[in-house]
DNA sequence: TATAAAAGTGAGTAATTGCTTGCAATTATA
DNA sequence: TATAATTGCAAGCAATTACTCACTTTTATA
């Protein structure tokens, strides 16, 4: 019967996330997949219906590895700009240690092939732009973050900049250490969040 | 002889960035360029030696359009806060006019497919990151932006910040109004670099 | 108008690739 | 051990698609 399916299934995605890091998601056919994990190719559809679904379930897994990665921060007792800029320092190392994640975000397989991997990404982003306002919030209310500020527009740019950032790293071909950035990084967020962000050295 | 050559060129390229903005990249076949120019699939390859040329000239000819929108605010002679503010306006509203760009920078032909694409585009990005520093370094001269920020660094995070809001409304299906954002996209620019950040309303 | 070059096309090729099918091997369990 | 379910695979199908070729039509120009 061979290895349970759960087993396989998991194989299978690290296979994907691994493939797509290194050839690009377009590379990443069923017949990579089936050779990188030692299986034939019809195989994997014995454990995915589609191809489509394969790449669903990536995303899932790894922005579920994200949040486990980030949670501590989203609900940590600490004050809300330390949590922050923790939080954009542990994100951007995991990233860097996932380039599956910035390959799928940027494939047009994401952007307008596949609906149900869209949908996958769009609630990933909201669930994080929600725990970033909410942190904000908690920065004003504590009056360590700048009361006219719109948290969920800064979330929502706090996130582009992550995002951005990953790109440009994505598009100069891996070739700047990404975790470095998280410093220079915070600095701007900083002194434009912070109530004392003035002072903030970049 | 049919058509003039050039003509013909910038009609293959028109119709690959209205497809590529409406269909995705990856629809955009050689066939359905050909019937959306109205001629015959091996037609285009009179003009273009493979697909990916085309692609690259895509690239280049909606890079120079943004160049060319965005030059005056480059080399103005008003206050360079005043026009980074206007860049970023302008910005905004030349690429939701060309939703053609964002899909060709988000497709995974660029990300790894075609090194000549990435190319194409590094070098834009160099334009733009180069310009935006200096029109920051000129507001630290002129006293308007705070003097501890590192222009490079900086102009990379707004480049970043821009590029990140562009993924999102990508990945949301251009369901808001991009040039909308503009205005709190600068609060937040201003907030950070601003010597009187400190101020600003988002 | 004659000519050559360029633009255009119908038909076809070769390669890729997601997915199916019929059948064999393995394993859990009764 | 017998049975049923699951995992696995070799072979192949059907569709897509970039690109070629032999040939015709159009146009510039001498």
């Amino acid at each position: 019967m061979g290895k349970p399916s759960e087993q396989r299934k998991q194989e299978i995605i690290d296979a994907t996330l691994d493939l797509a890091a290194s050839l690009g998601v377009k590379k990443v056919t069923t017949q990579a997949i089936a050779d990188h994990v030692g299986i034939a190719q019809p195989t994997v559809f014995r454990h995915f219906k589609t191809r489509d679904a394969i790449f669903v379930a990536a995303i899932s897994s790894i922005g579920e590895g994200l949040f486990r990665n980030l949670a501590a921060f989203f609900s940590g007792t600490g004050p809300a700009d330390e949590r922050l800029h923790q939080l954009v320092r542990a994100q951007l190392r995991f990233i860097s240690q996932n380039k599956g994640l910035p390959r799928l975000l940027f494939s047009d397989r994401l952007h307008l092939e596949s609906p149900l991997l869209k949908q996958a990404v769009q609630k990933i982003m909201n669930g994080y732009t929600q725990q970033v306002s909410r942190m904000i919030r908690e920065g004003q209310a504590a009056g360590l973050m700048r009361a006219n500020l719109d948290a969920e527009e800064c979330a929502c740019l706090v996130a582009a900049l992550i995002q951005g950032l990953v790109m440009r790293w994505s598009i100069f071909d891996f070739d700047f250490d990404l975790a470095a950035e998280a410093e220079p990084l915070w600095g701007f967020i900083a002194a434009a969040l912070l109530v004392d962000g003035e002072g903030a050295v970049l």
